[in-house]
DNA sequence: ATCCTACAATGGACAATGTCTAAGTCAAGT
DNA sequence: ACTTGACTTAGACATTGTCCATTGTAGGAT
């Protein structure tokens, strides 16, 4: 993760604890957590930080694409910071669960012109929505 | 739509006003209402009626299968009344236009199992982004 | 090492969307 | 037409996200 915050800053991104606080919870492999969340665990790393930076913090962070935003629930938009692989996501439909996963082919290639309404279309986005082995056997 | 009528009734759903009008307004191709703007519809043709019912009765429709929820946005749930087919969609980035399209192919043989992670893969739902003819020129 | 200044953080008000509840109303069967 | 249980209502509440004026601070300049 240490990569991420040499990378930002060599963007310019001017380095405060809080920020550090934010992209180091945003780390791992199937990590995807809520805004709340986040500030949640940012909060037990460092007390005093408000939820309008993290907001601020995850914004700024999506835009310079080091991490993307993803829509799975109804409810809040979901982080994940597996960015520098495209990827698509398995959620469970009872508890929620999401998993990361890379599927063969490109779906893009799927939709004809005729299909396109005059778009261009620059990009996709699958969900596959099933039950978890844990739901499952519940 | 009295089909629509019609087949809820004989499902034993009570007929009221305000459900009438609900499903009245939720009727034709590529409608993506948000549930603010069903009310707002809905108000104009019955003015009385009110914000919890909408959602009542949307949540309803959904669950009996007669209308789909589509969460192209992070800000509102849509409704489309598309049920019947199975489609995807096809989003601008810029303006929100939102059009049902059909891809070639199907998403759910393109996950392989190592990558189900012991999941039940049952639905997949594919969401095109790009922009529109309009939002293009501008 | 200290000072400056632009940028960042704070916190609280506000906005948008959705949920819940208690009380009143009504569709449909008898 | 009555009765009853399901439906509707209005508004309070909850959650998620945004905005703004004020305060604080990182990092370059001196």
């Amino acid at each position: 993760m240490s990569d991420l915050l040499e990378r930002l800053r060599g963007r310019g991104w001017r380095m405060t604890a809080q920020r550090r606080v934010v992209a180091e919870v945003l780390d791992g492999e199937h990590v995807h957590l809520t805004a709340d969340e986040v500030h949640a665990r940012a909060v037990a790393k460092l007390p005093e930080i408000s939820r309008a930076t993290v907001y601020n913090t995850l914004g700024e962070l999506v835009s310079l694409g080091e991490v993307i935003e993803v829509t799975t629930d109804k409810r809040a938009k979901r982080y994940d910071p597996n960015a520098h692989r495209p990827h698509h996501h398995l959620v469970c439909a009872r508890c929620g669960a999401i998993r990361d996963v890379h599927p063969r082919g490109n779906p893009l290639a799927d939709l004809p012109d005729s299909e396109r309404f005059g778009f261009t279309v620059s990009d996709v986005e699958v969900t596959y929505r099933g039950l978890c082995p844990n739901c499952m056997s519940a």
